[in-house]
RNA sequence: GGCCCCAUCGUCUAGGCUGGUCUAGGACACCGCCCUUUCACGGCGGCGACACGGGUUCAAAUCCCGUUGGGGCUACCA
């Protein structure tokens, strides 16, 4: 049994899109699921949009979703790794050109001589007439013919055979291609350089891929490559074809689109096992039914391509949100602490001020909470910076009331009579307090907070509290009372 | 225009191949209740779909045809 090699082709023309994030997480779930390979391969023939920041930008997108790859180009700060390279496919044109050239000896392929202008015109009457093309006349010219203009400015086209051309795809089922669909397509520019189409063939059959899977806007093109495939005497790989993802409102991701880039989820909090989850199931049900939840490894051992789906899905963000909360949550504390950390950090807090105890304590009273990493600045600035403004709603419910400054006044005794500061020794001291003064935990709890933090939600006063310290909190809760005066 | 692919709750989907067990199951979102000092988490419940039209059949979400809608290809881009 020849093991699985597969790969992701990405063409260096940007930073890394969701949509190949996509396939390239499909490709490597697939081949980690068999113990196959996965293989990258750039796809940098088109000079003009190709650049080496966007080499760097796609690395470090890769890098951060985890997706590694086992052969490959020096890519980024990687090297390079494999024995079927060169992996850059701008280094490959020798290889593809040969195939060309092997094609046209063999009277699988002719030299085309047409202009531009004729072509067109032939195409748009074809549309106008609703018939198909015309055969080009360089079709029926004499190779010898060919060969003796070849210095005149010409492209080497495929000559398509008649018939029909099946494409067995594992998810799209068997595809029937009419071959009259197919004009004879261009294999070599003019300038020597091949056309995709060749380059990926000959590419895919030389790095011994055995399952290309890929997004379905290629499926159409499948028919062509497998042509080229049979053509050049190699054995066809085995299709899958995906559906590409969509933006929630059912459109292909643009670029500009705020997420179209995979580090805009990095830059927004979400971990990247969520993201992986998330996308994994944008097009893949897992057999075991009713589960939603996978860690990196759970799911390269159930991914399985008899689940894969046909039809093309949404980005739900909100679902996301979900996974990405349910994600956090089974983060071990410490490696939470970690990020929530450097986020903290990032975003100008003084971060140093606080030891490691402080910042075990802040994640254990958020974990559950956060839904993205960056919710932890909104839930814990208020403990790096002073307090200069109340929210206006509570403090209308709170603080513009009959009794408001009475009963600040009292908890303000109430927390200098705290000795052993920390959440029970104060929450036993509201309590005490309510019991004596009739007046409920809530009605307590809601100024309190207001004080300490300017806000109406947070983490667990009493927890906060504690992280805040008595001297900070009673400051606070000073100031609160003299703003109430003002009211 | 031609050709190809797709079509179940608002969204992601199960079920479809091997019609009856589907008055269509789950998840996110939304709404309500419970828990609770807020928010969140968790628990319970609710709302909510087989795109449309034909056909085959005793019986169709499931099979066939058509229509509509969406996407792709149709380059000397990848």
């Amino acid at each position: 049994m020849s093991t699985v090699r597969c790969r992701i082709a990405p063409s260096p023309s940007g930073f890394l899109h969701i949509g190949t994030a996509k396939m390239a997480l499909f490709n490597w779930l697939y081949a980690r699921k068999t113990g196959g390979t996965f293989v990258l391969r750039l796809e940098d023939t088109d000079a003009e949009r190709t650049d080496e920041a966007f080499v760097q930008a796609m690395c470090e997108g890769f890098k951060w979703l985890r997706v590694d790859w086992d052969e490959g180009p020096a890519f980024g700060e990687e090297g390079p790794r494999g024995d079927l390279g060169p992996y850059r496919q701008s280094e490959r044109k020798a290889l593809h050109q040969e195939a060309g050239l092997r094609l046209l000896a063999e009277g699988k392929a002719y030299r085309c001589f047409c202009s531009k202008e004729d072509l067109d015109a032939e195409r748009e009457a074809a549309q106008k007439e609703k018939r198909h093309r015309k055969k080009c006349p360089c079709r029926l010219l004499d190779p010898a013919e060919g060969e003796q203009r070849k210095d005149e400015q010409h492209t080497v086209r495929f000559m398509v055979p008649e018939g029909h051309t099946e494409v067995a795809d594992l998810v799209q089922g068997t595809v029937k291609t009419d071959n009259r669909e197919l004009d004879d397509f261009v294999i070599l520019k003019p300038n020597g350089d091949p056309i995709f189409h060749l380059a990926v063939v000959v590419d895919d059959a030389l790095m011994q891929i055995t399952h290309v899977i890929r997004g379905d806007d290629h499926l159409t093109n499948a028919a062509r490559h497998v042509l080229l495939f049979d053509a050049l005497g190699y054995e066809r790989p085995q299709f899958a074809h995906l559906p590409m993802v969509l933006d929630d409102k059912g459109k292909k991701f643009s670029k500009r689109l705020h997420g179209a880039n995979v580090l805009d989820w990095r830059d927004d909090g979400y971990l990247p096992e969520a993201l992986i989850n998330y996308v994994a199931l944008l097009g893949w049900t897992p057999a075991e039914e009713n589960r939603e939840l996978f860690t990196i490894e759970e799911l390269q051992a159930a991914f399985a391509p008899e689940r894969w789906s046909k039809s093309a899905a949404r980005f739900d963000r909100k679902k996301l949100d979900w996974l990405n909360g349910q994600h956090i949550r089974a983060l071990e504390p410490a490696k939470l602490q970690a990020r929530l950390v450097a986020i903290l950090k990032g975003a100008g807090f003084d971060t140093a001020q606080k030891d490691d105890a402080w910042f075990a304590t802040l994640t254990e009273v958020c974990q559950e909470k956060l839904s993205t990493l960056n919710q932890i600045v909104e839930l814990s600035d208020f403990f790096f910076q002073e307090v200069t403004e109340y929210e206006e709603k509570p403090v209308k419910k709170q603080w513009q009331v009959e009794g408001a400054a009475e009963l600040m006044t009292q908890l303000i005794a109430c927390m200098e009579g705290v000795e052993d500061w920390n959440r029970d020794t104060l929450k036993a001291a509201y309590h005490a307090l309510g019991e004596e003064t009739g007046v409920g935990l809530g009605k307590m709890v809601h100024p309190t907070r207001l004080a300490l933090t300017g806000k109406s939600i947070g983490p667990g006063l009493f927890e906060l509290a504690e992280l805040l310290g008595k001297e900070t909190s009673l400051t606070r809760m000073r100031k609160g009372l003299e703003y109430i005066a003002t009211l």
